[in-house]
DNA sequence: AAGCTTTGACCTATA
DNA sequence: TTATAGGTCAAAGCT
């Protein structure tokens, strides 16, 4: 099976598309910076391109997604106002915030669960320490990439064993000069990625092609390839791996996402739709 | 040789 | 103030 997957997009979605000396220009992000507060950045999504139409897989393809997601998803009733059709979709947004005053519009979380599990993909700790605590969005795991490779290069500077959780975390660093980006993963035992939590957004595109991982396609091009909804469908039925991603948007920084996302090379797409379907089978 | 993972120790935040 | 947990550092080893 392919470590491509829906799931590159969403972990390159989530953290590149914000600069973090930027304000934003796209919504109310919580900023937690030392505060017991979150602090909230106010900005507005101007810069983007919301359809009507938008399809849970475009969504999940877009950068838009994890990184406008507050923008988009109703406060009160956590649901996707872009999918009308929500409620036949095995995602449920969960908001674990309430908005109380106007510097928490946004929840601080978001929880994206696999209605289709039966299980609760989520633990129940993992849900309460969310809470409050980092924003995050939360996906089913089959939406993370295998090797949890998003494109962007990442080296593990630690390894631990938390109480909330039986699986160990895993602490990565982006290994681009100066990127600050971090992301937490948390495997079990069986080597099943539980859990991502990106922290701080990248300062830098992501690199292209410069390095293309021995074994892997993982890419931003191969990640913006999962936009296909096609390769939803497949995934979606891939219940081996649980769990989700979470996005710390306390430092997500703005970045001109139209360079990363519409440069998909189309001659490229196609084959690569068709293996990952044929992976993924 | 460079870059990565591993892993115990250390630091910091929180209750 | 202290104990605990989570996160990070950094040396050593590996590829």
């Amino acid at each position: 099976m392919s470590s491509t997957s829906f799931t590159d997009l969403l972990a390159f979605s989530g953290v590149d598309c914000y600069e973090e000396d930027k304000d934003f220009h796209g919504g109310i992000y919580p900023d937690r910076t030392g505060s017991g507060l979150p602090k909230f950045k106010m900005a507005q999504p101007s810069l983007l391109p919301i359809s009507q139409s938008f399809a849970f897989s475009d969504l999940l393809d877009s950068p838009l997604l994890l990184s406008s997601s507050h923008s988009l998803i109703s406060p009160t009733t956590g649901a996707f106002p872009f999918q009308g059709n929500h409620s036949d979709s095995p995602w449920q947004l969960q908001s674990q915030t309430q908005p109380s005053n106007a510097s928490s519009a946004f929840p601080d979380t978001y929880c994206v669960q696999d209605l289709h599990k039966k299980k609760d993909p989520v633990p129940r700790e993992f849900a309460a320490h969310s809470l409050g605590s980092d924003r995050q969005v939360k996906v089913p795991s089959y939406m993370v990439s295998r090797n949890s490779n998003d494109g962007y290069g990442w080296r593990k500077y630690g390894q631990k064993q938390v109480k909330k959780s039986e699986n160990p975390r895993s602490y990565f660093k982006c290994t681009y000069p100066n990127c600050v980006s971090k992301k937490i993963v948390e495997t079990a035992s069986d080597g099943q990625i539980t859990e991502i939590i990106y922290k701080g957004g990248h300062n830098h595109p992501k690199p292209e092609f410069t390095k293309r991982p021995s074994g892997s396609t993982s890419s931003s091009a191969n990640a913006r390839r999962m936009f296909n909804p096609s390769s939803v469908v497949s995934e979606t039925h891939d219940q081996s791996e649980s769990s989700s991603i979470s996005f710390d948007y306390s430092d997500l920084e703005q970045k001109s996402f139209e360079s990363e996302y519409f440069e998909i090379d189309e001659e490229e797409e196609q084959p690569e739709i068709k293996r990952l379907k044929t992976e993924g089978g």
